[in-house]
DNA sequence: CTTGACCTTCCTGTGACTGGAAGGACTATG
DNA sequence: CATAGTCCTTCCAGTCACAGGAAGGTCAAG
């Protein structure tokens, strides 16, 4: 099986399988003519990869719940616990993003969204002052969220 | 006033700020000495940029606000329509991982957790079949014993 | 004069790929 | 057999929004 057959079957691009064999997380034979040739072992890690990135599992946590599916003697444990603490993250996002929403929504709500100047959007993001009618003032981001931008 | 003065007025780091002019944001004076001189208005747009970043608007998104708070003349109606195109994204990222949290938190608590091998999490990422107990090898042995972890 | 804190530029690395160029391999057709 | 087209290979660069660090210049205090 060449590389164009099992991303068909997996529904992973070519180019990110040939990744996965960059980084480590599948190993699959070589044919004569330099051709990757895919077991079905690795068809079935490719799948197993495939769905755990769709849960949004890092890369990192992928690597180590394959090895802990291939463990035959793994601890339920040890996988619930990346599990968990992935979940915890997902949990950390959604509250980020919602609180973002929530503000958002009020600033777009409160927006007229016409043809005139005016625009409570623009004056919140400047600080509740107007544009460009500059006074001192002591900026308050101390309590921004350090959002790390999704992809 | 300096970076670093700025930096503690803004709470965005001096890394940001350098870059931030790198890519075009801001335009701060020099100094005799090369270092960079900030004005008030710098400083304003450095707030607005944080707080704009703080709600999750991408660069470009920044620089698109930026320059409609710096025209005077702008319609409301364009701030809003970034605005609600990126809280139209917010509300599809936090579906997403919601869908996730959904998936997870289920597979999660079908785990009993302890340090028995059995793992509904595994079996489910494994696409419904058993660990390992996937059918064929390989024609040939080579490679078989396989998979070893590069560092 | 030395120390140490600050500033500068430049280069590299991050995560998880994606795009593209250059070139070899395979398949089908004339 | 030649050729065209599609697949495969490797390698390099780019993405986004910075962060880390090296090498070196600048400044105020002791």
């Amino acid at each position: 099986m060449i590389i164009g057959d099992v991303a068909e079957r997996t529904g992973l691009p070519a180019k990110t399988i040939r990744y996965y064999e960059d980084i480590g997380l599948i190993t699959p034979l070589r044919g004569d003519n330099g051709y990757r040739r895919f077991r079905e072992s690795d068809v079935h890690k490719l799948a197993f990869l495939g769905r755990a990135r769709g849960l949004g599992f890092s890369i990192e946590e992928c690597r180590d719940l394959l090895a802990l599916w291939e463990d035959r003697a793994r601890a339920s444990a040890d996988v619930r616990a990346i599990a968990e603490e992935h979940l915890r993250q997902i949990g950390v996002k959604i509250a980020e993003l919602s609180a973002m929403k929530e503000t958002l929504s009020e600033l777009v709500h409160a927006c007229h969204g016409d043809h005139r100047p005016d625009c409570p959007i623009l004056n919140d993001l400047a600080g509740g002052r107007g544009p460009l009618v500059c006074g001192d003032q002591a900026t308050s981001l101390e309590g921004v969220v350090g959002f790390t931008h999704p992809a």
